[in-house]
DNA sequence: CCGGATCCGAATCGATACTG
DNA sequence: CAGTATCGATTCGGATCCGG
């Protein structure tokens, strides 16, 4: 038996085994936008250590969860294979889970175009969502996203793209917001999208206000309940 | 910032700072069962440090994943706090997940009562259920799976009882199984029933071999696709 | 610039022994 | 029963270097 193996025969610390180690699961967050080169993958994780991300990135390929693929012209991707695709569901509800105890962003926390683009699929209520082709912008990462018959897409803006400016994606959005981290209360409906306005924790630069209304309605992780706050009982 | 953080803002690293460190998901998966003593998860988890389980239990509850509740009479068990208990889904999910690579058993891997009981829940199929009260055995861990109205309820039964020996839950059970690892294949859908009894993965020791289908129905786990075999593929 | 490999100090993990 | 203490073996993190 390996000498780090948990030792057991049980599905759980299979899937642990496969995914379980540091850094792992951040890569595979990353791969659920899509397929990645080394290098997309490296600025996506700032402070994974090179040997590590190559390391991992032969661990998953091994367990059949991702897969290298040479492109044509030069370079190559990393991409999931169906089996790792199969975790989009367990992500997305890791995604929410750990959502709840987010609180405020730490000294030194960034916030990548995978993973606010990981985070609005996480947020997504279909149920609720009304048709609409919201900009968002966080920190200096700018996104696109669709929402249409209760089916989200997200694109990803160049970065450092003038709010409102570009014209990349056909036609222009219906509203432009531009936020920090504090949109985080926005989703998790701490704060509501006036108290957002007036709290200077997000913007509208451009379309009706009202619009953050049906984003709010859209994006929305609610909270388990009051006893969350439950923490160090001993 | 913690020199161990991952340094993202985002819902799934915190997800996975909060369980991700080893051995985090496994004592979570026990406490799934029901609240458990230091001694309790020690011994579901043979090969764990001490010094990492006592360090593990802390920062979950640090986390507010876990609780520690004094017993009245002496002594005290862990709980999950209700943010815990929200992790069960996932859980679920992931040994799901999981189930598909897990082969045949390494040398020295153990099936616990807590996992095994984990892996039931995992494979319960509500829909295709039918009534029944199934006695399981594998290896020395002994369960009683009590399926009514599409729900799934388990008990553990003392170690080393005989087979269809104990009157521990009222009435007898419709069929007593007995089974090693290969199990996994029944449940995978690669042998049926009968090939089961055939080749001696497992043997009805009381009652009508033909609960054995029901058996089958109602814990399952479909392999997501043939392309799962694509693995190392450069 | 891409896709890593190598080296080294620091932190963590694993195994065992020991304690209130 | 419920953990600490200790210590060698691994792994991680940070930095540098290298071939194409």
């Amino acid at each position: 038996m390996a000498a780090r193996s948990y030792g057991q025969y049980c599905g759980v610390t299979s899937a642990v085994e496969l995914i379980g180690e540091r850094w792992a699961m951040l890569i595979v967050r990353d791969l659920l936008v899509g397929p990645r080169r080394y290098t997309d993958l490296k600025l996506g994780l700032p402070r994974i250590p090179t040997n590590i991300l190559s390391t991992r990135l032969k661990e998953l390929q091994e367990g059949g969860v991702i897969r290298r693929v040479p492109l044509l012209n030069c370079g190559l991707v990393y991409e999931l294979t169906p089996y790792g695709q199969a975790l989009e569901p367990i992500m997305l509800a890791l995604g929410r889970w750990g959502f709840q105890t987010m609180g405020e962003p730490e000294e030194g926390d960034v916030v990548t175009r995978d993973s606010l683009t990981m985070a609005l699929r996480t947020a997504f209520r279909a149920d609720d969502s009304a048709d609409a082709e919201y900009e968002l912008h966080v920190g200096d990462v700018a996104l696109r996203a669709s929402v249409q018959d209760g089916e989200l897409r997200v694109a990803q803006l160049a970065p450092n793209a003038p709010p409102a400016g570009g014209q990349l994606p056909p036609g222009e959005a219906d509203a432009v917001i531009v936020a920090g981290p504090g949109i985080r209360r926005l989703i998790a409906g701490e704060i509501s999208p006036s108290e957002a306005l007036a709290q200077d924790v997000l913007a509208v630069v451009r379309g009706e206000e009202t619009w953050l209304d049906s984003f709010a309605d859209t994006f929305h992780i609610a909270p388990l309940s009051a006893e969350l706050n439950a923490r160090s009982m001993t």
